[in-house]
DNA sequence: ACAATAGTGTCTATCAGACAGTATATA
DNA sequence: TATATACTGTCTGATAGACACTATTGT
């Protein structure tokens, strides 16, 4: 009992008549956000080295955007998923495979890319500096990590009919140690009795390929909203870790001092103690834990 | 001072050389899980009615899948935004236009589409009863609504190697007048020292065209953990509501009775009351409130 | 001894869960 | 007056913020 449509086709008569070529597609790209965290130089023998989060970033070696500096990504190929490029790109670029990889949105504006119709499925990776080969930046100059800055800068409310318009805009800026890139990214969010409509744009680029300065900045967002209720964070932390360690990490992503009985607290069952502890450190022996997977 | 790439050319030269057929492109449509929240009739004249979950399905006029029933959406066209093209999809749909519209995920299995190379980038909608102009369900039988309800049916987790898998198995069913569909969808999550991977599957599936039914478990899974920490819920209410019926949606959303007295403390900041009362209700009048736009 | 970090105890304010109690229009 | 809902008060336990206090290593 097959089933007929329209034109008195089975399904199978159907697909063999379909034409794909009839329609206008466009290209889509899995672009990465790909975060680390890494340590400072220590200023004394006896003072923690701070933590820094950093991205990994690509400069283009061809037009568009040649010497600009690019996410990590490329064209999702017929035969695999978004998600399937994006470890595929992921391992070209880091060697890295078992990672924490999230989709984070597809974007889709028009001339987004000047050559032709192309969409980014986004995607962001948090790897730990253990796993990091820095097999970006060796071979090379054209792959490197850069130092991440993220800051509300202007907050504006405007009221309008029915409703109101917020605007919030940040600056993101990126810092190697030879180059130093900045945006500014607008966040405007319409909101009337009926719908609540979010925007972003990108008001200043300075070094940014593409509307990567956006992506990057959906990345922490992300990242920020996260860290918070789940145990996200623990994907950036080597095997083994102190407390401190941690609340370092935390502090770096949110941009903001945390205290530190209230952080234990919260973080006490997404880790688990061990017996080892730092060693050499020029003051007191710090306990060393791991992450807990029994978590959720 | 034109930068000029490998083979010498400024990016006006390499734009104009760009050929982008020489890549296979996947078709994207925009597919649109629209939410809604109605009245049951009520038992007596005294008993308050129910609050039913509701959303928009339409049934295939053609292959494939002749018959069963897919979620409002279309092809992303040249020009479009995957946003717009969702926006168009809802006004032709629904004839709704100011709604609160929210891109959920971008899904690219293989194969998950038989006539060709398929990505769905999926978006939630939420309008409220007042928007619905009943177009879909009145001019064709092709379109209806549906009630929803997705509920936990098996959990289990498996220790591995240095972690472990947690299987979760949900049971989505859509009943309209006519019509019952049922899915079981698997969420599968494998935690390892420095991985944690997601997969989502179709376990069974009645009724549901394409892989929809794992799109509609992926938004009410959205709408379910935003309920609680945003006034998301509030564009599925009227203009004017009471606290009742606000909660009546927290509870149909969430599929969990909740306390009155601490309901009434939580939503405080996210309504504002006005000075009107619901009349001929049987019982005592309640007052109405509208959404506080200054929220946030 | 001292610098620097490790780690704990506890007070307080806030908030959710729980449940009991009072209030009020309409058949 | 009975019914069903509207709405409030308050006890409790859990939790975050705040801050002070003790502990321990290496030089």
């Amino acid at each position: 009992m097959e089933m007929l449509d329209r034109d008195g086709l089975t399904e199978r008569e159907f697909l063999g008549d379909y034409r794909a070529e009839d329609y206008e597609r466009p290209s889509v790209a899995a672009d990465m956000v790909i975060f680390t965290v890494t340590n400072t130089e220590a200023d004394s023998y006896r003072k923690l080295p701070d933590k820094e989060l950093r991205i990994l970033l690509i400069r283009r070696g061809g037009h568009p955007f040649l010497g600009k500096w690019a996410l990590p990504g490329g064209f999702v190929r017929p035969g695999e998923t978004t998600e399937q490029a994006a470890a595929r790109e992921l391992r070209e670029e880091t060697g890295v495979a078992e990672v924490y990889l999230e989709q984070l949105y597809t974007f889709s504006d028009i001339g987004r890319d000047p050559r032709t119709w192309v969409m980014s499925c986004s995607y962001m990776a948090l790897i730990n500096s253990d796993q990091v080969q820095l097999k970006a930046g060796d071979d090379a100059s054209d792959a490197a990590w850069f130092n991440v800055t993220y800051r509300l800068l202007r907050e504006q409310k405007e009221h309008i009919q029915e409703g109101y318009v917020k605007t919030l805009e940040y600056e993101l800026t990126l810092s190697s140690e030879a180059e130093k890139l900045t945006a500014v990214v607008r966040r405007t969010v319409m909101v009337t009795q009926t719908s609540t409509k979010t925007d972003t744009s990108i008001i200043s680029n300075d070094g940014f390929a593409f509307d990567h300065a956006k992506i990057i900045s959906c990345a922490i967002a992300r990242l920020r909203g996260k860290v918070n209720d789940s145990d996200i964070a623990l994907h950036l932390m080597p095997r083994l870790f102190t407390l401190t360690e941690l609340q370092q990490v935390y502090e770096v992503i949110l941009d903001k001092e945390l205290l530190k009985a209230a952080f234990r607290r919260k973080v006490t069952d997404l880790v688990v103690e061990t017996d080892h502890y730092t060693e050499n450190a020029g003051h007191r022996p710090s306990r060393l834990y791991r992450r807990n997977l029994q978590y959720l």
